[in-house]
RNA sequence: GGCCUCGUGGCGGAGUGGUGACGCAGAGGACUGCAAAUCCUUGUACCCCGGUUCAAUUCCGGGCGAGGCCUCCA
């Protein structure tokens, strides 16, 4: 089997993958917090990791690996905005709404990126008994104390606490900006639990009726799916503190482990235009924006193109997400669409292939995807010219990827177009297209070019290609966006 | 202040101690009744200053610059 390397946030450095259980390599990533629509930044982590469980699933095979995602669904954001969006529903239902609403469009999102359902998503309400089951222990173990209407985690407790992210607690107490407030032992303890107000959502527990702190589901969730202690933990960049950082600290506490997974992966981060996203620089924009309005660079863009363009780049890279960045990928998606259906035609038989990845391929270096996406084109000619092994790489290649349905958006035959663009509206071309071949074979250009001047006008755009075999004049067309 | 990334052609993005990948865009050509699409060809780069070396974009040191985290955030 060939090695597979990469970077672990624990030691900064990239080492070679070696699970715990070669049957069973087990991932967890941090998933949305569900109180608004996901945003781009959101997506990078879904694609990211979809990759690594496409990986290790041809690595390991498809039954031998479990991914989990989880799906926090009680967080005072979302209290918030149950308030704010139905003052007039009880809170529970409120909450509910705003929940089943998030997490039905996260699912849409998450499918359109062409991304695959993780093994388990589990939700945070439903694991609550989980939660108060870890902070039982961790009270019981001297880990943890009450305090001010909450159950605190016990930093001073744990002498490895800030290995993840370098971050000593003596120099974070000098760092001054963790907030401090007079019922903690240490300005860098954090929530547990804390108790809810009869208007507030809440649990019963050992310490009353509450609920729980950000981190904590994290921890309740990868034990009940993954075990104490697992392979792969990923999530974003900013997730390393302080919210890694915990998960650690409470389920290495809790389980007496020395770690919580092995190895732990972050993505960068995204920015628009150049500039770091955020709602107060207008240039905060959700992926739902992207795939099903025209507000970013005046036209719709399909799943795939989203996922290319977020693949080009390093995952550990900054992301500088642009129209022109789109634009390059949405050209290389329709190419590889043709190029699919070109090799599909030529070479039935490369459908079925077997493909493996070569030993020294570049995915394999902590997932350098991009020479493999440029490599792409060249197995594509080589392909053509009646390369076999260059057709099974070449779908092989875009399965892994994650590509596997992109000859939907070949140009030859416009489906995504005549989707978008509503019933009917497309019904003629067809008859329009063969009324021209007939203008051409009687060499009347005049009529011929009226018929795709106004076909254009109507933003059709006719391509003219030869049958290779007969040398006749073979009329695609698309729909110019 | 602490911690962490990173500086390669117009853009994206590999890689290497010595003939400077590749993709997109651009240019030229082929094809075409004309376009478009397609195919072929092609120009331009390694932040700065030192050092090591026969030779550095690649190694070492310093500088400059960009970004992120340290507070909710993918």
């Amino acid at each position: 089997m060939p090695t597979l390397r990469l970077y672990n946030t624990l030691t900064r450095e990239k080492a070679p993958f070696a699970p715990i259980d070669a049957c069973d390599v087990r991932m967890y990533v941090c998933g949305p917090t569900v109180y608004d629509f996901a945003h781009i930044g959101n997506a990078r982590p879904v694609i990211v990791f979809d990759v690594l469980f496409r990986l290790l699933r041809h690595l390991f095979g498809a039954d031998h690996v479990t991914y989990a995602r989880n799906i926090t669904d009680v967080d005072d954001k979302i209290n918030a905005r149950a308030l704010r969006d139905h003052p007039d529903l009880p809170l529970n239902e409120a909450i509910r709404a705003v929940t089943e609403k998030t997490a039905a469009r996260f699912a849409a999102d998450t499918a359109a990126l062409g991304a695959l359902t993780p093994t388990h998503e589990p939700r945070a309400t439903d694991n609550i008994a989980g939660m108060v089951t870890i902070i039982g222990a961790l009270v019981a173990r001297g880990h943890a104390y009450a305090a001010g209407g909450e159950v605190l985690f016990d930093t001073a407790s744990m002498p490895t606490y800030g290995q993840l992210s370098r971050r000593p607690l003596d120099e974070q107490q000098a760092g001054a900006r963790v907030a401090v407030d007079a019922h903690k032992k240490n300005p860098a303890d954090f929530v547990l639990w804390k108790l809810s107000s009869d208007n507030e959502p809440g649990w019963d527990s050992p310490w009353g009726r509450g609920r729980p702190g950000w981190h904590i589901e994290c921890s309740a969730m990868s034990n009940r799916y993954l075990g104490e202690v697992f392979d792969i933990h990923g999530g974003g960049l900013d997730l390393i503190f302080p919210h890694h950082e915990n998960e650690i600290a409470q389920s290495c506490c809790a389980f007496d482990t020395q770690a919580m997974a092995n190895v732990w992966m972050h993505n960068g981060f995204v920015q628009v235009e150049g500039r770091k996203m955020s709602k107060s620089e207008g240039n905060f924009i959700t992926i739902a924006d992207l795939l099903d309005t025209e507000r970013f660079g005046g036209r719709r863009w399909e799943g795939e193109v989203l996922r290319l363009a977020m693949l080009m780049t390093h995952y550990r890279q900054p992301i500088d997400f642009s129209v022109k960045r789109l634009e390059e990928a949405r050209g290389l998606v329709r190419r590889w669409a043709d190029a699919k259906l070109a090799i599909l035609a030529a070479h039935p038989e490369a459908a079925s292939a077997p493909f493996a990845l070569a030993q020294d391929s570049p995915v394999l270096d902590d997932l350098n995807l991009y020479p493999a996406l440029t490599g792409l084109n060249g197995l594509a000619s080589e392909a053509m010219k009646g390369d076999l092994a260059a057709a099974s790489a070449f779908l092989g290649l875009l399965d892994l990827l994650g590509f596997e349905s992109i000859e939907r958006h070949a140009q030859a035959t416009a489906d995504l177009d005549l989707s978008l663009a509503g019933e009917g509206e497309w019904a003629d071309v067809a008859e329009q297209v063969e009324a021209r071949r007939q203008l051409l074979i009687a060499k009347n250009f005049a009529e011929a070019d009226r018929i795709r001047d106004a076909l254009s006008a109507r933003g059709i755009q006719l391509k003219d290609g030869k049958d290779p075999q007969t040398g006749e004049r073979v009329t695609s067309w698309e729909v110019k966006r």
